[in-house]
DNA sequence: TCAATAGTGTCTGTAAGACAATATACC
DNA sequence: GGTATATTGTCTTACAGACACTATTGA
């Protein structure tokens, strides 16, 4: 069985040439209200040593398919085994975007609370985001298009807070992932008009402010997926 | 340069084995004003004589993306070149979808004209359409969910128009595509308060009912690619 | 003139934004 | 009690759906 250093190569055949076949994960989560991305430095070659997303070559004899792929990778990279969200963003391909020839990256999207994730270090706000090496610029674009415009009418930003939270907590994250200021009434009004949410019984955060507020957590039913709330 | 009928078959290196990278596209086309989707009966094994998305290899010598790879599989099984409408739809992986052996699928979906859509049994209608190999069927539900999203705020299906069209006729498309009846007032407003068409001026449909009606064409500016109209 | 469709105007209900008023803790 | 935030209530505006009214042609 190969395992992660056994890494594939092309295959010489001199008739026909294969792409290479891999998967990327853009993985955001929000550190002091700001929206982060995981870039944690290469340990291989190419560009051993930059910052770039954790991806990993499709296992053929492992993996159940591209999904199973980005689990792994999650699993044996970041020690990320369960608590996020994840979606298929798009596919990128081509003959220039690898240094080692046509390939294809299934890209995927994920989404964790702060306190999942674990070295902070790894992290780096969207605003201060560098160039990165492969086309993942254009990966990392295309995640946040896909987040900012779900968030205006799903459930999405609510897997970034930990397991309770308030309205406001709630409010300030969709506000950052979205880039906007919103109402504090309507946002309320919107939220509880859908049913994604329910009160902790009985448990406020207080100490903190002034007037204690409400906890909140998401709905078993929401827990493992994200909803369309519009 | 390997052609069409130069298959790529999988490497038989011992101690890796590659994915197959395919795409596959789901082309629709209004057909008596039911949507239709392109299956013809597939040519070559496996599944040879039963009808199927079109598809083929990615060619890694030949084409410069996997949009690259649909346009040429469209120009060589269906000699459509121009006048429709393509995006990324999702991709599909897996050791069972493809008895090859564990295969990738990057699938597209694109939209034409009726008049575009040539040899008309080539197509079925939607609701129509029988069992198909591969995990066909799964990619035709996620196309239908897409262009069924997507039709109810951008201006996806004009595309399936011809050149010029009248405001009944284009809301007679949307209608099927979204599965719903519109108000033809609200419809009105909704599109002209957009820009995406315009009248063809003094060019009214005549003869063929009573009160002959304006008609309309895309926008020079709408006609590569669809916008948001909301 | 009639039939049948094209095109326009009006009413109403819903929901979001603006913004004010009240509630509740800690200091 | 004062302060800062939480929570609720009200007013206004925008817009979609319902539905009726007018316009225009061929027969």
């Amino acid at each position: 069985m190969p395992k992660a250093n056994n890494v594939p190569r092309r295959a010489a055949s001199p008739e026909y040439t294969y792409p290479l076949a891999t998967v990327d994960i853009v993985l955001f989560t929000i550190v002091d209200g700001e929206l982060n991305v995981l870039v944690p430095r290469r340990e291989q070659q190419p560009f051993a040593g930059t910052r770039a997303l954790v991806g990993g070559y499709v296992h053929v004899d492992e993996d159940a398919d591209a999904l199973a792929t980005a689990r792994r990778i999650l699993s044996a990279k970041v020690s990320l085994t369960e608590g996020y969200f994840i979606e298929q963003l798009a596919t990128f391909s081509g003959p220039a975007r690898d240094p080692r020839g046509w390939s294809i990256s299934i890209a995927y999207y994920a989404v964790v609370p702060m306190a999942h994730a674990q070295p902070s270090e790894w992290f780096v706000p969207i605003s201060r985001l560098m160039p990165l090496p492969f086309d993942h610029d254009r990966i990392v674009a295309t995640a946040l298009e896909r987040i900012r415009g779900k968030a205006s009418y799903s459930t999405l930003p609510a897997f970034l807070l930990p397991a309770t939270f308030t309205m406001t907590e709630l409010q300030a994250v969709y506000e950052h992932v979205m880039g906007a200021q919103l109402d504090r009434a309507s946002f309320r009004r919107k939220i509880e008009s859908q049913e994604f949410i329910e009160e902790v019984p009985g448990e406020l955060r207080r100490g903190t402010a002034f007037r204690p507020s409400q906890l909140y957590r998401l709905r078993a039913a929401t827990l493992q997926q994200f909803d369309r709330i519009i």
